[in-house]
DNA sequence: TAATATGTAATAAAAATTATTACAATACAA
DNA sequence: TTGTATTGTAATAATTTTTATTACATATTA
């Protein structure tokens, strides 16, 4: 896993705080201290998503696409969630031996029993209990 | 998270079912696939927790320190987990931001119960178990 | 029509991961 | 007791991934 998690959940939480204004990309980068384009890169997911929606030109910005109560901590992890959470050997196991011909079909059946154990715990917190934790 | 837990899996799965003859991490980067130092040094982690012996000199190598229904997927993923699951932004947010200057803590919370329940979940399979996959 | 945003491609820089080389220390076996 | 095979580890190089930057087309408002 990279920072792209921190940074949509940063993102999300921003625009829940923001109270259904338009926030820009620049000023989302001031926030998290990082480059506008990588943001744009993560908004443009998001966007594919249908977590946020986007208005172009002058003093367009971004909006959360649903109101946050009805935005578990799942679907913005699912938006960004690598192949797989407890990470991939990048090289081809020996065939010819008898557990590596096998392993990464296990281990890929283990990933889908985390993966869902985890989805099922950032279900039971929308958005906007998250962003409560501001105030 | 990178490689090495499926590499860490790989070695354990290997050792066990070695069924306690030693193994030589040249051996286990052929099955793997891996330079021989990496496993060298990730054998050195597990060893430092506790999850095999090595022996020395000629003729040595590898075993489980422990039998592997004592094992649990849990303790293997302890060994070598990341500091945070979720991932970690590389940059500090804005501290003059409200968002900002408290997202970390509150996504570092969020990261400690995820992680608990994907233990929970690792420690319900034993080695044992997972080995037995590939019979 | 000027100004300010999004959207995205191309490229560069930096960081992390993986591979390689080298060699000391240890223990077995002839 | 000497040669050989193995662990253990440091130093360095190569590769890959991530992050940053530059550039600019497109859209919208005032």
């Amino acid at each position: 896993m990279n920072g792209r998690f921190p940074i949509a959940m940063h993102i999300m939480t921003l625009l829940c705080a923001s109270n259904e204004s338009l926030l820009s990309s620049e000023y989302m980068a001031g926030s998290i201290n990082i480059n506008p384009v990588l943001i744009r890169k993560e908004l443009s997911n998001l966007l594919k998503h249908g977590l946020i929606i986007s208005q172009l030109g002058k003093n367009g910005g971004y909006i959360l696409a649903k109101p946050a109560k009805d935005i578990t901590i799942a679907g913005i992890y699912q938006a960004v969630k690598p192949d797989a959470i407890l990470g991939q050997a990048k090289n081809q196991p020996n065939p010819a031996c008898p557990i590596g011909k096998e392993i990464n079909s296990h281990l890929k059946n283990l990933d889908a029993e985390i993966e869902q154990v985890m989805l099922n715990k950032l279900g039971t917190t929308t958005l906007a209990e998250f962003c409560k934790k501001f105030e």
